[in-house]
RNA sequence: GGGUAAUUAGCUCAGUUGGUUAGAGCGCCACAUUGACAUUGUGGAGGUCACUGGUUCGAAUCCAGUAUUACCCACCA
């Protein structure tokens, strides 16, 4: 899969491997991601022996495009997946989509109405065609998102793909909805629900956003009472006045009084109610309710029995009880009634200035307005969950399992708003007034209905339970003509409303584990189609989830009501939080500004997959926002890069030496330099390192790991020494090493690389084993020793630098040490070449003449330099180091007399601060004695 | 109003249980040029870790408060 290039000059004309000078992306990775698709190395087995691992993807949106959150998203869980799979874990990530139902809804609605001049297609084609439409036009679009989440390199099963609409999901979805419903947890009701007028739908409590807005905030007379209100237009059913039971101002009027009082369209008969819930602190303490059209009303009226009127219909237009103003919108109606008001008199004031919250619909934007509508409901509170043989409600079942840490949640901070939403949540909506998605499985008799509606709306669902209707309802399509009624024999329809879309995505991590064939056969119970299920068996509960923390509450506490609820199990062990990517500036990416806007294909077609995933996760924590932007991009690719380029190094010496790279074996006959032992000694701690920090989920740390050994030691130090003195044993084998530890965050290019130094007889490095940390191999003595060699070719090269000592001068260097006279000698060569001197001489004592130097633990270094040195210049470098190591010394030195630290300091700090003073010392008497030369030379 | 976090080099960010002479990448300055790599190499400059107190032998790290910023939740007529 390298590009074997003929090389013409070779006289025997034997094609060797040769690498092209730069690494390119996109020549390389489509072909790669076909070899391991094809290859089946996605594919999990649910039969293995092997412990699971699993991954359930977000599912997309079928219809959508790949950006930024979803190439976050897919990198992490490509890291998780892969490094288990290496693990020799039954690695299993189970790709899908999601049919998103508002979203796809209302853009093939408006495709219709803009392509087809057709302005109610709702009406006009009818729900089965209307459905019909959608499902061409998601099926037709589906195949770009999967062709995008290959792109991004990621190792899922494809060959489980699911998809949140299919036969098998929405049988699911009914088998959950009647065990809810027998077990008393769904309901329908009337209840103040979130209607959007302009999507024409309810919508739950969280698909809500609030925008500040200035609107004018009246105080309006009724009666003997001054009543506030934004907004006049749902007054006109107002005859209830209501105050706090103890507010002195108004002990005089008592609860049930009566009195008649002049309002919008003429006299009205108002009734006094006192409510705990009023704050007699706002305003004047008083005021009317709505009980139709707003939360806190509606529950005031409850409590105390009282009449409630729709004033604005679902349309968002004013309703016959405006009088005049029925049929006009809100915006346009409200101007005439405080105008009107006015005339009357009535009008006390109005602040033009007051803010407030409006509340808009996540997704069509308009405004929600709240109305009494029947709608079902899952009771969040009733007990009837049984987990740990005690009875819970679904509440305290999504508080049990993360406070008992069944389910981890990192970072961890999002456990206390994942608490503090709990605390919150109301009884959930799930009804959508919306065609597209999985039907409410309830069915209605048209014969009795009138007479008895809960009786028909209850047979319709126990007949549901009874398995008759099961069948017919396993597709989505409406097959009411095949049912008769139990109760009469007449007609049932079916509920015409569909599910929450979060209901069926609720079930997401298990219902896609449920075998397809078994759950077509209705006779199969659904604790059956559990059993029954290999891979449901194998691989449930998920190991990871990973998703943005936006979606915690949506997707992830929903989860985990539902899964722990329906299959009593807990869905997933951790939850992996990821930040939203924003733009160098900090602001959110919107396809609205193309300015900001980065397209994640756009970045693999020009920087390659491996470089993005880089850039996404190295330096982000989890739960923290990232920002993005070309330039830390590009970074990465460089990175990408030097990688392909050390390989090619590595390739071209093995060439140089006749050596074919695969057919080498690394082993204890092999014979080693000091660089040699201590590059394998420090792969061993970056085995260690990587290995831990997967393990506790901390990938922007190994990432940094991982590139800085590459390119500051492996490519820095040892590959440099190789060119003096090259082991092609060690450098396959390191490399080889590398490339396995790196493989998660770039699976590309180091499956590339792989293929051309991997052993003759191994396979694609995606399967291969995760090295084990082996640690006879550290040999931290060797390790020092190379670092003080290291750091005496630094010191030269910047001696040389600070005193301009041009490159093509010959250097003598001297280097004065009691103790690694040995090891200097043996290593002489690699200074001279790597620090490009002349001549070395090592001895015990400084040499004469104009020297520069530097001292190091252990070793002097100095540099001859006859006419070249400004001695001003070096004993001002010289002072400048005694002053730092002086202060250093005091620092210390306080310390260790600080009779509390020797008592209570742990050993080891005390060890290693003695440590440090010595060396301090020593170099601070050379330094002295250095200057004093200087005070008689001059 | 309630909550959660952030504040470290010009920019973007690390800093795991308190012990480092506070790190990285980009950018900047100087030098190097066809020998794995200019998607490069070498060296350098640059930070009183937002502020004020406290705990401690010891604080970027823990506690309290202040300021600024971001996000989440609730929403009062």
């Amino acid at each position: 899969m390298l590009r074997k290039d003929h090389n013409p000059a070779d006289p025997d004309d034997s094609p060797r491997p040769q690498l092209a000078k730069a690494y390119i992306p996109a020549d390389t990775e489509d072909r790669i991601y076909k070899l391991w698709e094809d290859s089946g190395a996605f594919t999990a087995d649910a039969n293995s022996t092997k412990e699971p691992f699993t991954v359930s993807m977000p599912p997309p949106n079928a219809t959508g495009q790949l950006h930024l959150g979803h190439a976050v998203m897919l990198a992490l869980e490509d890291i998780f997946i892969r490094t288990a799979r290496m693990q020799g874990k039954e690695a299993l990530w189970i790709p899908g989509t999601d049919h998103a139902a508002i979203a796809t809804e209302s853009v093939v609605i408006k495709q219709i109405q803009k392509e087809e001049r057709i302005p109610d297609p709702r009406a006009s084609l009818g729900r089965e065609e209307l459905l019909k439409r959608i499902a061409h036009f998601v099926e037709k679009s589906r195949g770009t998102i999967r062709s995008q989440v290959r792109k991004m390199g990621s190792s899922c099963d494809w060959s489980r793909e699911r998809y949140t609409l299919e036969p098998t999901l929405n049988r699911m979805v009914n088998e959950v909805f009647v065990k809810m419903y027998a077990d008393g947890l769904i309901y329908r009701g009337h209840r103040i629900v979130n209607w959007d007028p302009k999507l024409q739908t309810t919508v739950s409590d969280d698909e809500i956003e609030y925008k500040e807005e200035k609107a004018p905030f009246y105080m309006f007379q009724y009666g003997p009472f001054q009543i506030g209100t934004s907004r006049p237009e749902t007054k006109f059913g107002d005859k209830y006045v209501v105050m706090h039971p103890d507010d002195e101002r108004y002990a005089g009027y008592k609860h049930g009084d009566t009195f008649e009082t002049e309002w919008i369209n003429g006299p009205v008969t108002a009734t006094v109610i006192k409510d705990k819930s009023v704050d007699p602190e706002f305003g004047t303490g008083v005021m009317t309710i709505t009980p139709w059209h707003d939360a806190t009303d509606f529950a005031i009226a409850e409590h105390h029995d009282l009449d409630k009127e729709q004033v604005i219909g679902f349309d968002g237009k004013l309703l016959p009880i405006a009088g005049e103003f029925a049929g006009l919108r809100i915006e346009d109606a409200r101007p005439k009634i405080v105008e009107k008001l006015k005339e009357k008199g009535l009008l006390v004031k109005a602040d033009e200035e007051y803010v407030h919250n409006l509340a808009l619909s996540q997704r069509g934007k308009g405004p929600i307005e709240p109305q009494i509508k029947e709608q079902w409901f899952i009771d969040v509170n009733k007990r009837v969950v049984k987990w740990n043989r005690k009875e819970m409600s679904l509440k305290e079942i999504m508080q049990e399992v993360v406070q008992t840490k069944l389910i981890k949640i990192i970072p961890e901070r999002f456990e206390s708003t994942y608490f503090h939403w709990i605390d919150n949540l109301r009884d959930w909506c799930i009804s959508r007034q919306i065609w597209w998605g999985h039907r409410i499985p309830v069915y209605y008799c048209s014969a009795c209905q009138f007479a008895q509606t809960e009786m028909s709306l209850e047979s319709g669902v126990l007949n549901h339970e009874n398995s008759k209707l099961k069948t017919q309802n396993s597709e989505f399509t409406s097959v009411q003509s095949l049912i008769q009624c139990p109760n009469c024999g007449g007609q049932v329809t079916q509920d015409p409303d569909t599910l929450d879309t979060w209901f069926s995505s609720a079930l997401w991590t298990w219902s896609t584990l449920i075998d397809q064939k078994l759950a077509e056969d209705p006779s199969v119970t659904f604790e059956d189609l559990l059993r029954q299920s290999p891979d449901f068996q194998k691989f449930h509960p998920t190991t990871v989830m990973e998703t943005g923390y936006d979606i915690l509450f949506f997707w992830v506490a929903r989860m985990i009501l539902m899964t722990t609820y329906a299959v009593g199990q807990i869905p997933f062990e951790t939850v992996y939080l990821h930040g939203m990517v924003r733009t160098r500036e900090g602001k959110k990416m919107s396809k609205s500004d193309p300015e900001t806007m980065i397209d994640p294909l756009d970045i693999i077609s020009r920087y390659g997959a491996d470089a993005l995933r880089l850039s996404m996760i190295v330096g982000q924590s989890p739960g923290a926002d990232t920002k993005l932007y070309e330039e830390k991009i590009a970074g990465y690719r460089n990175f990408i890069n030097k990688l392909w380029n050390a390989s090619r190094f590595v390739l071209m010496q093995c060439e140089q030496a006749g050596i074919d790279p695969k057919t080498i074996e690394f082993g204890h006959h092999v014979e080693l330099s000091l660089a040699d032992k201590a590059l394998l000694s420090a792969l061993q701690d970056l085995i260690l390192d990587v290995t831990r920090g997967l393990e506790g989920y901390r990938l922007s740390d190994v990432g940094e790991r991982l590139y800085s050994f590459v390119w500051d030691y492996f490519c820095d130090w040892y590959l440099e020494v190789s060119k003096g003195e090259v082991n092609h044993a060690v450098l396959i084998h390191s490399l080889r090493t590398i490339l396995k530890v790196l493989h998660p965050y770039c699976p590309f290019v180091t499956e590339e690389i792989w293929d051309s130094i991997k052993p003759t007889d191994a396979g694609f490095l995606i399967k291969e084993q995760w090295p084990i940390y082996d640690e006879e191999i550290v040999d931290r003595e060797s390790y020092q020793q190379l670092q003080i060699i290291i750091d005496i070719i630094t010191a030269i090269r910047k001696l040389r630098q600070e005193h301009n000592v041009p490159l093509d001068k010959d250097l003598t260097v001297t280097l004065v040490t009691a103790e690694h006279t040995e090891l200097l000698q043996a290593q002489m060569g690699h200074i001279k070449r790597m620090a490009r001197v002349a001549e070395i001489f090592i001895q015990e004592s400084r040499p004469e003449g104009e020297i520069v130097s530097a001292f190091l633990t252990g070793v002097e270094v100095h540099l001859s330099l006859e006419g070249l040195i400004d001695p001003e210049k070096e004993k001002a470098s010289l002072l400048k180091e005694k002053e730092n190591l002086e202060k250093f010394k005091a620092g210390i030195e306080a310390k260790l007399g600080n009779a509390q630290f020797m008592e209570r300091a742990p050993e080891k700090l005390v060890v290693e601060q003695k440590q440090k003073l010595a060396e301090a010392v020593e170099k601070l008497e050379k330094i002295k004695e250095r200057l004093n030369g200087f005070i008689t030379h001059s």
